[in-house]
DNA sequence: TGTACATCAGTGAACGCGCGTTCACTGATGTAC
DNA sequence: TGTACATCAGTGAACGCGCGTTCACTGATGTAC
């Protein structure tokens, strides 16, 4: 059971997550401000200090509750395609990534943009939720491998860049080789730099009347790179 | 004939510039700082003024700074291989555009990270410098299509992305088709995105002992959806 | 060639701002006997 | 079930920091006659 204060300490937590992704919605993760989430919340500027060890902290719970509901929106969008063939399936996760970065584009600055100055997140809080996006879209380039609708292209890969994805295979338990990984990997970095045009604009405004269209042919290009 | 005075304002100007570069070495474009400038010029902090109109005027005058050495080694890089393959003067200019952003990463950050709260840039100013590199890149697919080493695919393009693809061609004098220029935009925004995934390192620092060898391998995989 | 005036770089003080963080404290809530 | 003590959320004052920007000023440089 818990008691009346750890509920409040629960409640004012979430809070506090709440008024910092509210704070991002309008600023840059440099400008984030504890002193400002203690005056949203009603408190004094010390108070904040009772849940949050520094700023630095408070940044990770953001970035963690980022990819925390990035990931599980992703996730939900390529379960929806369960059944379906494997290049649908990466469309599907590409456009949920597109739309969540659209919506929350200082979130995702937040995980994908410039890295905050003297800041480096704690790997054994975020690694798990930063990466399952990436291993969701790696499933699915799994299963396509092992339902035998990829073929290898023959081109090869260096050596030492072999090795790499043989690494990287075994740790996330994949049986697909090191090419197709290796092209998995572009498409990902491939699809995130994408997004990250819309979101900032490199194209310049109004260069598109149709970005989602532009991003979907954009996005098939990309996947025809895993050689179906 | 310039007057000691506007020698003299020549070299102040150049030194702001230079000391702005230096800061965003270790900063990032958020804190850049005119006092922090001024104290390094040897002035007092409101002397900056007679240089430059506020911080945005700084901001603007870095970003144009390093549109320009960027897209004087891009270019460089290009002119040196102007009789090979259209697929290695591609791979050139990824390569200089790389190089310069692991040399420069918060350069690089500034003119294609998240963008500085409450800046917006001047496009009179930024937009020729901030295009060399891209147009660099369409020369060389242009000039492997009027070539004839570049089969248009007969993939479909959306209707008004056609009409999009239209517009930029006439604006840019090229006679590329709709679809070709379309996948030049792909691979731009494609490598853009493989530079800032090894920047920022969001493979992880460990991931890759060899990342320019897959650099180059992804870059390949992208040069090819162009449809050589 | 010399003088009178205009231009302009740099000064120094000041304004107002918001920030992160520490510290000793009060008073309410929770727990052990 | 009641009491004594421990825990802990929140207070309020304070420290020290750096920032952008304005303003009236001084004195050197440039220009027109």
């Amino acid at each position: 059971m818990e008691t009346p204060r750890q509920q409040a300490r629960r409640q004012t937590m979430a809070d506090i997550v709440r008024l910092g992704r509210e704070q991002l919605a309008t600023a840059t993760p440099a400008e984030l401000s504890l002193r400002a989430i203690a005056r949203d919340l009603g408190l004094v500027s010390s108070a904040i200090y009772r849940y949050v060890k520094d700023r630095d902290e408070l940044l990770t719970l953001l970035i963690v509750d980022a990819y925390d509901e990035l990931g599980e929106e992703v996730e939900a969008a390529v379960a929806q395609t369960a059944d379906r063939p494997g290049r649908e399936r990466l469309l599907a996760l590409g456009r949920a990534l597109r739309a969540w970065a659209l919506r929350e584009p200082s979130r995702f600055a937040l995980l994908y943009g410039t890295p905050v100055p003297g800041y480096t997140a704690p790997s054994e809080r975020t690694n798990d939720p930063g990466t399952r996006v990436a291993v969701a879209l790696m499933g699915i380039v799994e299963q396509a491998w092992t339902a035998g609708r990829l073929t290898a292209p023959d081109d090869d890969l260096p050596d030492d860049v072999s090795e790499d994805m043989e690494r990287l295979r075994q740790e996330y338990g994949l049986t697909l080789p090191p090419l197709v990984l290796a092209r998995g990997i572009g498409l990902w970095s491939a699809l995130v730099g994408a997004v990250a045009f819309e979101v900032h604009e490199h194209l310049g405004a109004d260069t598109l009347t149709d970005p989602a269209a532009f991003f979907d042919a954009h996005l098939n290009t990309l996947i025809d790179t895993l050689g179906w």
